[in-house]
DNA sequence: CTTGACCTTTACGCAAACGTAAACTACTTC
DNA sequence: GAAGTAGTTTACGTTTGCGTAAAGGTCAAG
């Protein structure tokens, strides 16, 4: 028997991902992801729901729409010449290397504030 | 002898920071930094400039400028009433929590793009 | 005294990432 | 068939974080 790929509605999507519908049709209008539709309405399937994930978290780190849009090319070219795929390997070393160095100032920040925290406890009374 | 405090112009930390006069500017709108004043012009004492180093560190990190005006704000009332302390002992934990998260985000994606280009390297020929 | 470098204020402009309102469709449920 | 729920398009609105003129003050050098 066929496994019936599964598709999800928007409100579905929204609620499992916290997110407003006006957020996905800004994401499809951006390209970021691209539905099917079943009449008027969207359909999405697995892949779009791993794309919305990647955005979310993309999001969070700090990319913005287009940095996401130019990494999730990246990926759909995945298979490409070879001197194509050198340089998208290029590219992704240099998010990797700007990644790394967020990641010390996140590091940084934390231990400052963690300093500041023991500071406050330490302080006499009144 | 007294050693003079020393002073900035605003081209000076313009220059040693790599920003503009109107982000400086700006800042000071937004009360994160108050230089004094000779005359018209500005300048920039020790505390200006540490504080602008926070702010643009902040900056990196993704904190927006109230985050940034609230944090350096819970840095100045460090001496205050017990109570006052341990209520800004808290808001700074949850702000480290925050950044634990967005530091694994960063390493899930960090993680993520080195796999994607170890799969680029090992990709056959043509 | 006039250039030039550097600074000032005021104020409008702008891209990003959606929010929000309006007006409409489609389906099911009573 | 009326109402309710969930979806749609179109389009203008909003906040953030400055950029970018425009118009002028100040001080040293020539």
């Amino acid at each position: 028997m066929l496994a019936t790929p599964t598709r999800f509605t928007i409100g579905q999507l929204c609620e499992e991902y916290g997110v407003t519908g006006r957020a996905l049709r800004f994401y499809e209008d951006e390209r970021l992801l691209t539905p099917e539709r079943r009449g008027t309405q969207r359909l999405y399937d697995e892949r779009d729901r791993a794309r919305l994930a990647w955005i979310l978290r993309g999001k969070r780190v700090g990319f913005s729409i287009a940095d996401i849009r130019d990494l999730l090319d990246l990926y759909d070219l995945g298979d490409n010449r070879r001197t194509q795929r050198i340089k998208t390997a290029e590219r992704c070393s240099l998010r990797v290397a700007a990644l790394a160095r967020q990641r010390d100032d996140i590091d940084t920040t934390i231990n400052e504030l963690n300093d500041f925290i023991t500071f406050l406890h330490n302080q006499p009374e009144e």
